[in-house]
DNA sequence: CTTGACCCTCACGTGACGTCATAGCCTATA
DNA sequence: TATAGGCTATGACGTCACGTGAGGGTCAAG
């Protein structure tokens, strides 16, 4: 493969604009492996690969200097990095949720009577940065490289069967949880379960606190999942939730 | 309740700088609606919601300038504004997942012996900001906020019967579609039901194709969507995401 | 009164490009 | 060969949304 790209074919491959990658060249970040006699940059797949995780850690607020660190430091490894990407991308989502469900919650206390009913506090759930700051850190401190990229063999690993069987295990943990509804979320049977669908979890990805948290809040407030869980047990998607907040607060963080 | 905050009480609870309070009041984004004496701002509960607005659109990438003459126009009604924040932010969720699909797709390539086995223009599937401009602007020309809040109101106005009901309209839908996969993704059969089930999800938010389609490949991706539809039957959920596509792709658009 | 935390205004600096100017290069067509 | 259209290069000022720091006043508690 010794194809090579322009800057307008590669501007347009990857929805950067030609000035972004004269910026790139300059500062060092992205240098073209070629240049022709009149000076024309040319990009190979090196390139290719590299701009992508340029873009990755741009899209996750890196800075551009921050970027080039990374990159050209000797230990950095490129399926490493994709795994990180994943994990945040991931809790980026979860961040949504938390926006969305401020949506919410604003327009129910604006289409009630009492205008107010909202705590100030709550408007701006989703919005707090140093919360957002706190959980990168965690993740940073936290995350395995070994233990995801064993969590994510996993799941290419795993056989039609054994996939089954894991889903089956969700599905009576599930079930065992919506039995002990009238314990309440905190009761320790019910934690005890808890645990259970957080390892449940962790089969697919690994799971800290914070994501558990939210997780938790997406089965209410995603149609789909609520309809799923109060399938079980009318009620379940929040008591998940309630119980899944529990169990982050108290067993997961430390 | 006239209960005013500070630039640091405000601050604190919205998670912007104080600085950037400054800088609000300056441009005329936000002008707190009182002033001390001593020309300390103090902010009250309007200036709250409005602060919030900005964020929520800041949130979604308007200049300040854009928000500025957005909350200044008489007609903005803050309802809408959140309806359609709300929207814009399950897209963004959409746009995460296709980011984590070329994480993974990355990933495969990487792993395989032949590293370029990955077309070129998949390495950067997510991060095409004009094919995002697309969206924005289709969501504009289709957004329709009369359809939006109905669909909204009938969220909160369902009863649990109700609710009920539609979830058992999804699940036979979803059943139906699994009985006939022997048919084919395409087929005038399945996408008639494919219809149907693109009308059950309207029952909880308006889902143009873009969303459509993103949501097919979203029950392939997120391990528990996956996990709910191969119940049905093994291989419906990656058959459900090619029937929605062709859907999205042919009858959704115009 | 002193101290520490908070408030104000002013203004230069920063990062990541956007925009434009100027000029050469490449390919196809008349 | 000339022309047109699309592409390339470098250089440099401008834009946006604050970050940072200077200098000085205010408020509450000890």
């Amino acid at each position: 493969m010794s194809k090579h790209y322009s800057v307008k074919q590669l501007a347009e491959l990857s929805g950067v604009t030609v000035r972004t990658l004269h910026h790139y060249d300059q500062i060092g970040l992205l240098k073209p492996t070629l240049r022709s006699e009149k000076k024309y940059r040319l990009y190979n797949s090196d390139d290719l690969l590299r701009l992508q995780q340029v873009l990755f850690f741009r899209e996750l607020d890196f800075s551009l200097n921050q970027i080039g660190e990374i990159l050209d430091d000797p230990g950095f490894d490129t399926k490493d990095a994709l795994l990180d990407h994943r994990t945040r991308l991931v809790h980026r989502q979860q961040h949504m949720t938390s926006l969305i469900r401020t949506v919410d919650k604003t327009l129910a206390s604006l289409e009630g009577e009492n205008h107010m009913t909202l705590k100030d506090n709550n408007l701006y759930e989703g919005f707090d940065q140093e919360k957002i700051d706190r959980w990168n850190k965690e993740v940073d401190e936290k995350y395995d490289p070994e233990k995801i990229a064993e969590s994510k063999s996993n799941i290419g690993k795993m056989s039609k069967d054994q996939f089954e069987d894991v889903r089956k295990q969700g599905d009576q943990v599930t079930a065992a949880i919506g039995d002990l509804m009238g314990k309440g979320a905190t009761s320790p049977e019910v934690q005890e379960l808890i645990k259970l669908h957080h390892a449940w979890i962790e089969n697919f990805y690994v799971c800290p606190a914070e994501m558990y948290k939210g997780l938790g809040q997406l089965y209410t407030e995603n149609p789909e999942f609520t309809a799923f869980y109060e399938k079980f047990k009318p009620g379940l998607a929040a008591f998940m939730c309630e119980a899944m907040t529990y169990h982050a607060d108290n067993m997961l963080r430390d």
